[in-house]
DNA sequence: CTCTCATATCGTTATTTGGCGAAATGAAGA
DNA sequence: TCTTCATTTCGCCAAATAACGATATGAGAG
């Protein structure tokens, strides 16, 4: 177990801290996404949504692998850290009902049917 | 279990989001304090502590009983949601270790010594 | 009742943060 | 090579927030 100081600590709290991050996590409950569908589902520039990964991403709350242009985010795996694990078991655990998560979900599950360069180039070009 | 909006969990985040209030719930770990006590222990405003506590007391991660002059805060019971005590679990376990949250154990067990009428008086005289 | 005193609220100020658009980056395609 | 395009970084503005001191509140003490 690794020592953790309170500055570590509270880079994943005030990552936790925004409805929108909260929101992305949730998301990808279900497998990684690309950040135009991020961007497309929250209806938020991409440069906001860059920025809100970088935060998550920093926090270790988020992991993320290019393939081909795109660049896909995902939760992380089993090599995270406890304090990561725990807390986005719990972010999960308590919002999986609440109606918010629910309506991005559905929106998600429309817009993954649709083809994912199609969706990056509406989203660029905004 | 109850029924929990994202908007609510979002008060809990928020509030765990802020150093000071983090390292005040980890000094609420061996009981209660009154306020005048968590403002010896950070050297902050009265009113800067109060709003703290405020703070963590709507987000329930509080609870306040009052005692002649005094407020105590102390860490909420069993009667707690999970969700509470899920977050207060976590910040406990992952912080007991940290550097800044021991030195604070010092310095609380020293202020603890003290008789706390001497200390209200000094702190509200500032 | 009046005074004291612990805490809360209010008003202000400085800092942080979330949002956007424009420009930079950098890798894939022509 | 030159272009295209997904993403990031930068600069700016508006809103949120943490800090303080001053004032308000309201429950004991005298």
């Amino acid at each position: 177990m690794k020592k953790q100081t309170m500055h570590e600590f509270m880079n994943i709290t005030k990552a936790l801290a925004d409805a929108t991050r909260v929101r992305t996590l949730l998301s990808l409950r279900d497998g990684e996404l690309c950040v135009c569908q991020i961007t497309e589902l929250f209806g938020l520039a991409p440069s906001t949504v860059s920025k809100h990964l970088s935060i998550l991403f920093q926090a270790g709350l988020v992991e993320s692998r290019k393939e081909g242009r795109w660049i896909y985010y995902q939760l992380p795996g089993k090599t995270a850290p406890p304090v990561i694990r725990e807390a986005l078991d719990w972010v999960i655990r308590v919002n999986a009902t609440a109606p918010d998560a629910i309506e991005d979900s559905e929106r998600l599950s429309l817009i993954l049917k649709e083809n994912p360069a199609d969706l990056c180039k509406r989203q660029c070009q905004k």
